[in-house]
DNA sequence: TCAAAAGTGTTATCCTTACACCCATGT
DNA sequence: ACATGGGTGTAAGGATAACACTTTTGA
């Protein structure tokens, strides 16, 4: 039975984080701030607390907070996920209010002449997940250092079953081993979180749980504040999964384009080499874009026909995305 | 620039609900409170504010939520929104604290003998939403009643543009016509929103958004308190999106069963009716299940072989779901 | 003239969809 | 024997993955 008796607000304070995305010269890269939030001298992303006085809604909160702290102007935006643990350290016996984390991904056009804040840059995202980019095949640092740390991690509960019944060595095969030849793009945060619980990331030392082995193995990407970049991989996670369905690339794209660019984009979001003519059958027979009769000069050869998106696939129905293949 | 001095706590309070999810002869049900939180008489979802002192997760304080509102046990748990504008109408004037919503989707085996609560049942999930149940072809609630309204809306402002520039003419041929012969059964939210936003459900009139249509066509489905019946919509989105993909309807299915019974759980869900000869094949070569030796009888015609979910498939790799056929 | 990038043709294979028919049991 | 639901074979069509080759420009 539910109590009808005014309770006490309880100390919770909502803290709106952005991800925001997006891809210049074949990197994607998302918006970080370096030494912000006063958590020594790592890197965060724009974020704020909710104040529901002054902001109807999290998505005018969240905008604000990022026009305010880097004057980036959010196309595309959408909710990820909501953490209740935000510095999983988090206990009771803290003075200061529960923080809970709204994770958002924005995606952006990159103007490269818009002014950024002195501490705000566009970093690549594969600065903070290296172990994501498999475009010029399986990255060294899985052989080198995160497959051989984390046999040591898993041989040390080697029976050991996690909420969904897998041990820790059925998560290793599955998350960094191409099984099948194939590397799943879209559990980016389960990567993530595998290298956490084991240790090997700087926000598990922070966080009172690192493992010995962290200072023998090499920095496993740039480390952020709180749980941004676990908001972070939530994002790239997300990115990679609606691509495949939903035309959300050209919100990162030019008004219009060359052929090679969009497969480019492509290929630095979903961190895989797609097929060339593959992609470009797809996109033809997807009708997703129209040529506008222009060419591109001076890419080093042939020049190259210049396309736009067509506006009107969002009219029409399953708003087909790029059903990227399984590898070039 | 994050501000450092220390800030009051804004009067947030987190409210965690659930959606149970359940399958019994052949319907999908919803675990729900009848006249439960004193907003009238209107049914309601389990639920309850999270108190971080207390849990230590969301989801650890869902389930003592659940746990003693109506003693059931949940199996797979999964969250899927937070929902800043829980009651709609929510404004600075009012003197409670805001409160935002996290929504869960939670599946159990419903066991026919368990004790409930007085006022707690399952109830049909199409009893809510009853434009979802496409298993005996198009409800007939979508010809007679939701189109001719939403017609009516569309003419009213025929021009105007969403957030993803679709008009409401759009949206209404996107949502209730079957495009291509297809109807898009992942949509679920998507139609509920925009019946909301017409003013053609109950919860709209509360909210003081219900359009002068409202009383004349008959009511469109059983409404819910604050927004339980968003979050129901968000679930079974989410439920029939997954199930493609994850083996997550063995976590509704008892231990053995037949595939009948299997291909019934996957069109309750669905709502739509599949082709039993495809529904098997993929069964088959997806190597999801095993026969037990076993035949059930009684069933009216020739006895059935038993199956049971093959566990192992989550160790191996993408732990694949029921990739459903466009229709039967 | 040649490097560099753009752009095309074709085939084997597998998955999806959709037919229509046979089988084993209880009454 | 027959109604009832269980269970199968097969073929057309389309999407995917993988081949290697031609074309057009700038330097």
């Amino acid at each position: 039975m539910t109590s009808v008796e005014p309770r006490p607000t309880l100390p919770v304070e909502i803290n709106l984080t952005a991800a925001i995305i997006a891809v210049s010269q074949g990197e994607p890269a998302i918006l970080a701030m370096r030494g912000s939030g006063g958590s020594g001298a790592s890197d965060g992303l724009p974020s704020g607390p909710f104040n529901p006085l002054a902001h109807r809604t999290f998505e005018i909160g969240l905008r604000s907070w990022v026009s305010e702290q880097t004057g980036v102007p959010l196309g595309y935006v959408e909710q990820l996920y909501t953490f209740g643990d935000r510095g999983r350290h988090a206990e009771a016996q803290s003075e200061e209010p529960h923080v809970v984390s709204v994770g958002y991904l924005a995606l952006t056009r990159m103007a490269e002449d818009s002014p950024l804040p002195a501490n705000t840059r566009f970093r690549s995202c594969y600065g903070y997940l290296p172990w994501e980019d498999w475009r010029a095949g399986k990255p060294r640092v899985i052989e080198e250092a995160i497959v051989p740390a984390l046999q040591k991690w898993t041989a040390r509960e080697p029976t050991r079953q996690n909420a969904r019944g897998l041990t820790r060595a059925d998560r290793l095969r599955i998350l960094f081993d191409e099984t099948n030849g194939r590397f799943d793009d879209e559990t980016v945060l389960d990567r993530y979180e595998m290298l956490y619980e084991a240790g090997l990331v700087e926000e598990a030392k922070r966080d009172g749980r690192a493992s010995p082995l962290l200072s023998t193995i090499p920095p496993l990407g740039t480390p952020m504040i709180h749980d941004h970049r676990r908001i972070l991989a939530t994002a790239l996670g997300r990115l990679r999964a609606k691509m495949k369905y939903r035309p959300v690339i050209f919100e990162l794209m030019p008004e219009t384009f060359t052929l090679t660019a969009l497969q480019t984009m492509a290929e630095a979001i979903s961190g895989r080499h797609l097929h060339k003519q593959n992609f470009r059958r797809f996109v033809e027979n997807a009708a997703v874009v129209e040529p506008t009769g222009e060419t591109e000069h001076g890419t080093g050869g042939r020049p190259a026909a210049l396309f736009r998106f067509r506006r009107e696939v969002l009219q029409e129905r399953p708003a087909q995305g790029l059903r990227v293949g399984a590898r070039g």
